[in-house]
RNA sequence: UCCUCGGUAGCUCAAUGGUAGAGCAUCCGGCUGUUAACCGGAGGGUUGUAGGUUCGAGUCCUACCCGAGGAGCCA
């Protein structure tokens, strides 16, 4: 007798073994009972015969309840009547808890009663799809930043200033003092890149934007590298290297997972390089184009970024975009310093910007210059001026936001899916 | 902060201003190959809250609360 998990079953043919798992569904007809288990790794039908089980036993299986706990043992067989191909004949089972009455059905729910339930959601398959494709993009993401050298830095949560930007942080005691949760490792990553040459930091990022749309959260995690020597275009070519790479891997290790989750897989398959790329002003005349009041010098809201997205069968770059909207660092072209040396990553089928990021100004008197122009405190950024007092050189980096981009990826409504349990402005239980 | 839509049984939803219902879940019974199984029966309600109009309000009016989608916002 082996113990085994259910995505391992076809090993075990004719077989004696024993999964342990939760009761997902239970069908009878009078005689023989049809009994769905889960076990974490996938779900199998157990076959209850009465002719083949102690009567006591064959009462106990008819009496369980939805998510029942229970370590059940008997025979592999395969049978095409049985979903997965699959199933146990019975032999054994034994209740660890018979659970109270399960509120998830196996019916529709509607959004604010399964987010309530979001610590008994994550059992359900779409969930648990959901979750291994996040695994499988972090890791992709860290494999393909490993293999280039970049060293993985983790920077700071608890950070002394409010005014990086114009973003609204969240506010901590901090012992006698104030803290803002980080709302990017950015900054210290330019410290580590100069250090390390090659870094990058994974971690949560904090916003406290009142924003409710689809594709924001209070709390998300970003992967956000930085190198030494690397300029716009170089940054841009890791940018890409790294979707390519991300999609690839998904499609090579959690195929089921997208097939569970009705992705449209073709589209995923034509995620390759080269990008399309955009200049912001190239955009910006497409939009006017398409009738969207897109007006130069403005930000691009989320219709815009969905249009832009929409044109191209893989993710479109659009770059350059017009110093005054974007963040003080940014490093103006040289030719044209209006325009920074920026780029970001809208994602195809609408789902906007996954990426953002381009080169940082490596001037000492020009980051003064543009410190004083966006009105922040010298003193708070006396350490980050010292990056470029001391052998400054052209750098660059990025972030990627992991839910929008497994949200893309997965193709879901909304990013709060993609993490197991969602920080939203309305929402912090459970 | 603003706009739109919504809140009825544990869940998903019905109900011309006139007796609050169905499916699922739960409980009881039936069925030896079920596939969100099926068939029969039972229990289950302060219709988000507070007022108002009316002979009579789930339904109409006002305020508030909660949720959803979107806008603004979002280095």
């Amino acid at each position: 007798m082996t113990i085994t998990t259910i995505d391992e079953i076809g090993r075990h043919v004719a077989a004696d073994v024993e999964v342990r798992g939760w009761v997902y569904n239970l069908r009878s007809s009078g005689a023989i009972h049809f009994l769905l288990l889960r076990d974490g790794t996938g779900i199998l039908q157990a076959v209850a015969a009465r002719q083949d089980l102690p009567a006591e036993v064959f009462e106990a299986i008819g009496a369980l309840t939805q998510e029942s706990s229970v370590i059940a043992g008997g025979i592999v067989r395969e049978d095409r009547r049985a979903p997965g191909g699959y199933e146990l004949g019975l032999r054994r089972l034994a209740v660890v808890q018979t659970a109270a009455p399960y509120p998830l059905t196996p019916k529709e729910h509607g959004v604010e009663f399964l987010m309530d339930h979001r610590h008994l959601w994550l059992r359900s398959s779409r969930p648990r799809a959901i979750m291994r494709v996040r695994a499988e993009v972090e890791r992709a993401i860290c494999d393909y930043l490993d293999e280039r050298g970049y060293v993985r830095m983790d920077t700071p949560i608890l950070t002394p200033s409010a005014c990086e930007g114009t973003s609204t942080l969240f506010e901590t005691p901090y012992f006698e003092r104030r803290a803002y949760l980080a709302q990017s490792g950015q900054l210290y990553n330019e410290a580590n890149a100069v250090a390390l040459g090659r870094v990058y930091c994974f971690g949560p990022t904090f916003r406290a934007e009142k924003s409710k749309t689809r594709r924001h959260l209070t709390e998300f995690w970003m992967v956000e590298p930085e190198a030494a020597f690397l300029d716009l275009e170089g940054c841009i070519q890791l940018a890409e290297g790294m979707v390519v790479f991300i999609v690839q891997r998904v499609l090579e290790r959690r195929r089921k997972d997208l097939e569970t989750l009705e992705r449209d897989i073709g589209a995923l398959e034509r995620v390759l390089p080269p990008f399309p790329r955009l200049t912001y002003d190239e955009a910006v005349a497409l939009l006017k184009a398409q009738g969207h009041p897109a007006e130069w010098g403005e930000d691009f809201g989320g219709d815009e970024e969905t249009a832009l997205g929409l044109r191209y069968d893989r993710p479109v770059f659009v770059h350059r975009y017009p110093t005054q909207c974007k963040a003080f660092y940014m490093q103006p072209a040289p030719d044209r310093p209006e325009v920074v040396l920026g780029a970001d990553l809208l994602a195809s089928e609408g789902y906007g910007e996954i990426i953002g990021g381009g080169q940082r100004i490596h001037d000492p008197d020009l980051l003064e210059q543009r410190l004083r122009e966006a009105r922040l405190p010298r003193e708070e950024y006396a350490w980050y001026l010292d990056l470029r007092r001391y052998g400054s050189v052209p750098h660059s980096g990025f972030g990627i936001g992991i839910e929008r981009t497994v949200a893309w990826i997965c193709h879901l409504d909304h990013v709060r899916e993609t993490i197991p349990f969602p920080r939203l402005i309305n929402r912090l239980y459970p």
